[in-house]
DNA sequence: AGAAGATAGTAAATCATCTTGACTATATTT
DNA sequence: AAATATAGTCAAGATGATTTACTATCTTCT
């Protein structure tokens, strides 16, 4: 959620109030966790308006989100919501959805009576190939404006992060 | 939502599949929006846990993205919608539920018959001054272990992005 | 001044996502 | 074999959001 401050809408009434705002409390515009998600909310809000434009409508956040925790060879529902911190049966709707939309299926678990697998479908796997397509354009646009290199340090910092923020939950 | 990669659930059964996951769709795993999303994600979690042990457990994540998007001089029901990019029922209903737990409070906007500003009661500001701890120690953490001077560049880089992302929408 | 249209907000119904609690069926451990 | 753990479902409900429809106030343009 937390947005992108809204720089059309200045701050109004008293000038004094507004004062107090941009000294004290500059830090809740600036803080890296805001940055973060003004970012990847821009990433997102991309990526949903091209695969809407692929004719994608029937794909929500949520959606991308059982997708994108969803392996080729298949996962266990249990996998799908301890990967998305949501309980079982939330990551049960979710991809009923899915199958009801006709992008994943479930199969049984051979190796397991109690399980299943969900796996993509043929139009869950060319949502794939289409869903690159877009993310290539995106991230070839941040690139342009960061200039190539700058950009690849992005991505490195970022991983470099991740990894610590695994090992120290 | 998406989410790290479960490395506690290695892909199950066919090796075969699973190689192919890991070669032609490893962008899944590795490209810019999903990073970003998984840094911010931990973020909010370990922002939100603070919050909690300082005792606030009534606060959301979306109720974190009113406040966000509130300043201190007051902001209209409508900036806040826009801000947000949800629709101002949306918003009505969750200043209505911020007010109602103490943290905000709706007051006639002298300048508009129409509107009524939503500003902090002393509560909501105490409950900024407490964010403000939760936040820098995290920053803190993110800096020792990035080095602070990649840490300060990673907080410019992000600026930069988003000031193009704002030009470009 | 007065009508037309824009803007701020509310009301009610509904949808999407996610939770908790209770349960079944299969596996694993002892 | 009994006890326990795990994979998943069913059902009820909370939260966060939307759409449609509406009122009240403000702005603009003759």
């Amino acid at each position: 959620m937390i947005s992108i401050p809204s720089q059309k809408t200045p701050p109004p009434a008293e000038a004094n109030t507004s004062q107090v705002d941009k000294d004290a409390f500059a830090w809740r515009h600036h803080h890296i966790g805001r940055l973060l998600f003004e970012v990847q909310r821009d990433f997102q809000f991309r990526s949903l308006a091209q695969l809407k434009s692929l004719g994608y409508t029937d794909i929500s956040r949520a959606s991308i989100s059982v997708i994108a925790s969803t392996s080729l060879g298949g996962t266990r529902l249990t996998d799908i919501a301890k990967n998305l911190d949501i309980s079982k049966q939330a990551a049960s709707q979710m991809v009923k959805d899915l199958v009801d939309k006709g992008y994943l299926s479930r199969t049984p678990d051979p190796s397991d009576g109690r399980a299943s697998l969900v796996t993509f479908t043929d139009k869950g796997q060319q949502f794939l190939t289409h869903a690159k397509l877009g993310v290539d354009e995106i991230e070839a646009r941040y690139a342009t404006w960061l200039g190539e290199s700058t950009f690849a340090s992005l991505r490195e910092v970022l991983l470099d992060l991740l990894e610590h923020t695994q090992a120290n939950p």
